[in-house]
DNA sequence: TCTGGCACTCGGTACCGATGAGTGCCAGCA
DNA sequence: TGCTGGCACTCATCGGTACCGAGTGCCAGA
């Protein structure tokens, strides 16, 4: 087991490399930390922790930096989670509360995230399985053409279009609509099928078919649109590493445009409290050098979309976490009220 | 006036410093292309090419390299646009045609351009004003509370909520749907506002307030989402040319975050064919050693967006002209179709 | 168990000279 | 007049050497 004074020091020397960039040697160590030993005791508190796989010298003449393992163990036992100075919270208010629509509640949050942390920020659009349908519209575009518009309680609009294999009188598609709405309105995504399910039985045998053709699309959209959207903002900050990963920022980049790769990174998050996955422990490989600060967020208790920031293994821990956490209490506090 | 043997170096120049990345010299030069004349030649006409600020030379005793006014004169004299071959074109085609909706079309026109120019992707979405009416949908959610839907012919669908001074009547609000539609639909958004001033006027005095305001969010509609979205991929292309510009990559990247500055990027396109901006004729500064290379693309003949490339100045043009004016007409037939 | 001292390692920087690609200029030739 | 070969010159690049200093490991002593 590590001694007290040793977890000091590794504390130590993750927030001075976070802070310099550069590999911390015992001597400096000592120098801007009231540790209350010597350089040489903490050499040896040093080669002990090394021996661990906390820390690790890049060349034998130089100082130390934190292993994935040195990060793993300072953010799980030795920071906390920095709250916010209340010039940043009224900050993240005044520029969260002036969005007119979802879309730019997610383009917002994108941005102060980006800025606040200073690096990738993540935004995933509300989810649509934990969501619940506010309307289905039904619009007659031609005799067998429909247009399906879905409106979800977070605001979110999906609209497809529907040939169907008949024509389809206005009066039945009224009815339809009227039907359809009595039934899954409120209700969430994943009831919405067996709750529509024995709706085309009540139908005329001529307009069965167009009936269940619109609610098999309906049901799709369902389903499809589970792939969530994703927002990024922020890439420009990656070029603040430059010097220390500078051929890096290349798969990075590469990771980032792949919403795939994203959705995954975000659906590993834990429903409550941050989540911070560091270095190898993100599956994709070209984020092996980064880590993800991820927290849910949502309109009521529970979470319905994540958001996340994506930066350097080395970063500031505490505060990332700390502006992460804000940043998902005010999103989902606008949420709740529009 | 430069001699057509001149323009003729000036022209592989260009191709060789495109294909080396190296600046060139003369020597190297008369070996690669069939100048017929020797290097001292060839130096002679490029220290006139040099005078006239076609080219430059980084120092004393190497090679020259184009300046943007040579790169200039090239995409203008000396480059034709480079068709593409037909198994790009299948290409494209195959690429293009599995596409959904119209955030599909787009998200894979960006993939297809960035994959095929490897450089930086940007499409607009189909412009609002100059695109019609397909349906208004008005949607009662509370009694003072309606929805409004915007479809439009591209297939672009956007939401409003609107709140109405007083209740408004489901009968009421049947009627201006019915109204509004018979007016609007298959009308330029250009056009809306003449046809619905008088609107308000048809109806009972309690319900003209109400319906004021929708209409006013209508109208606010077409006017604000006439600031287009656009969608931007391949950004992990800009490490290519890491060596040639490692420091300038971060403003390239912070311009293709503002929106704006990209809107005004693909603003100043010409109706008519394949635009190139080159180095310092972008007025963003971030993007002066970059070149843009766009056009217009659209349903009809009328262009309703625009969509293009931003790469090193240093780039294939011929090339690059050729893929996006392909895609551009592949989406243009996708959008007629759909 | 901590500390001071000491020899050692090794990346970074600066300096030097050789190399060679590329140039400008000039005299000669068609 | 325009092209060519020759020649001296420039200067970035590259390899080698030497030095500096931060940082280490280890050991003897408190």
């Amino acid at each position: 087991m590590l001694s007290e004074r040793r977890l000091e020091v590794l504390r130590a020397i993750v927030q001075d490399y976070v802070g310099t960039e550069e590999p911390v040697g015992s001597k400096a160590l000592t120098e801007r930390h009231r540790l209350g030993v010597s350089p040489a005791t903490v050499r040896n508190d040093m080669a002990v922790l090394e021996e661990e796989g906390f820390i690790h010298q890049p060349h034998t003449s130089a100082g130390r930096i934190p292993t994935d393992k040195g990060y793993r163990l300072f953010v799980d036992r030795l920071a906390g989670v920095k709250p916010l100075t209340s010039a940043e919270r009224r900050a993240i208010q005044n520029f969260l509360d002036g969005a007119v629509d979802l879309d730019d509640v997610v383009a917002r949050t994108v941005r102060l995230l980006a800025q606040l942390t200073r690096q990738v920020a993540v935004v995933q659009y509300p989810s649509l399985t934990r969501s619940t349908v506010r309307h289905v519209e039904l619009l007659s575009l031609a005799p067998a053409r429909v247009m399906l518009v879905l409106i979800t309680d977070t605001g979110r609009v999906e609209q497809r279009l529907v040939d169907c294999p008949g024509p389809f009188g206005e009066t039945s598609l009224a009815d339809l609509r009227a039907r359809l709405n009595s039934r899954v309105v409120g209700r969430r995504f994943a009831d919405v099928p067996s709750l529509v399910q024995d709706l085309p039985d009540s139908f005329e045998p001529d307009d069965r078919a167009s009936v269940s053709t619109v609610l098999a699309t309906l049901l799709e959209t369902l389903v499809e649109e589970t792939e969530e959207r994703i927002m990024l903002g922020g890439t420009a900050n990656l070029t603040r590493f430059n010097h220390d990963f500078p051929l890096t920022i290349r798969p990075v980049l590469e990771a980032l445009e792949e919403q795939v790769v994203l959705l995954k990174l975000l659906g590993e998050v834990k429903d409550a409290g941050v989540t911070v996955r560091i270095g190898h422990e993100n599956a994709h490989e070209g984020l092996n050098s980064t880590s993800v600060v991820a927290v849910g967020y949502g309109s009521g208790d529970e979470a319905v979309a994540r958001l996340g920031v994506v930066g350097p293994t080395r970063m500031d821990y505490p505060g990332t976490m700390g502006a992460v956490r804000a940043v998902a209490r005010y999103v989902g506090q606008i949420l709740a009220e529009s």
